[in-house]
DNA sequence: AACTATTTATAAGA
DNA sequence: TTCTTATAAATAGTT
């Protein structure tokens, strides 16, 4: 139908091809719209032209896409929303899991007011508690010593620039007293040079 | 296009809708197949035919119904599994906020190895665990001196079951003093029966 | 499902 | 995009 017949494949002049796409885009949607209408039909039809432009039809009967498509999904058994919820779902149950265990784990460490505990039971919560003091109380004597360590390192440490300072301090000084009092002027610069780069 | 015109209207005469059913939904896969192959375009057609079938075409790029729904869905921001997923997401993050409030109570409870704590948050530590401690010792007491209680009732009861008994014992004892020796014979039978009663 | 007269869609051009 | 129009394609009525 048209001055020419056309073979059915992608047309590679862009002009050409928006023309073409504007034209049946429409006969496509009127065709749609009649079947719908003629035989009772519901229909919906999306269309992303190659420009990512979204078209869409559907019958007057069908009141929205999400609608439909969860009809179609009914109705076919076809897992749109399943897969997505399968993997929520197993997502949930992990976290389930770890909420269960970490309540546990709280359970352990703490009373409730409300629950009739047996004494055994308190018991084994005093243990619990016992060896996670235990376990705080070992943590903090190795910070603390850790600590301690460090700063008698700085103390050693100071101490041995004191005494390499003394060193060289008594070493300009024997320096001084071998060269006697003939340049008595500049000691005190000579010094700090030294210092300096030590 | 036909040997007559026609109205677009439903068509009221079954077999006849039925045929140009067929005829139609097959002109407009062509059509759809045409315009997708011509125009680069991808496009789905979801089509419920008034007898409850189901018929789709999609374009071959188009790999499944889900892909492309979805595809819409993102490009639309309609909400075709937004709906879904939020009531998920809502339940989902309260039980994240359970899980935060849940780690963060074990972490005031435990020590990591791999963390490295500081000394103030390590006495901290301990100061929550003391707390703990104290709550499990109180509530093991509490306990304690109820069961005592219970079983200083216990024994009290027993006791006063003990007194009446000795008191059913003298009282019965004073009645055969009384009898004098007469009849030997039964008293322990009477006696028997006499408690049996009480 | 097939035929075919006729209507309808559209390719090419403006 | 839209209009025009020659021509291809679809299909209504029929078998």
């Amino acid at each position: 139908m048209g001055r020419g017949k056309i073979e059915i494949k992608r047309i590679e002049n862009p002009t050409q091809r928006q023309g073409t796409f504007y034209k049946r885009r429409d006969g496509l949607f009127k065709k749609a719209r009649e079947l719908s209408v003629l035989c009772d039909v519901e229909l919906l039809l999306l269309l992303f032209s190659s420009s990512g432009k979204i078209y869409k039809y559907h019958a007057p009967s069908v009141h929205s896409v999400k609608e439909f498509v969860q009809r179609y999904e009914a109705a076919t058994q076809t897992t749109i929303l399943r897969d997505h919820c399968k993997e929520i779902n197993s997502e949930r149950a992990k976290m389930e899991k770890s909420c269960e265990q970490m309540e546990k784990e709280i359970r352990i460490m703490t009373v409730d007011e409300t629950e009739n505990y047996t004494v055994p039971s308190l018991e084994a919560l005093e243990r619990n508690l016992e060896a996670a003091m235990e376990r705080v109380r070992k943590e903090m004597e190795h910070k603390i010593n850790r600590e301690i360590n460090y700063l008698e390192n700085v103390v050693r440490e100071r101490q041995e620039e004191g005494y390499s300072l003394c060193d060289k301090l008594s070493h300009v000084q024997t320096i001084n007293d071998i060269a006697g009092a003939s340049a008595s002027v500049n000691h005190d610069h000579d010094l700090d040079l030294k210092l300096g780069f030590n």
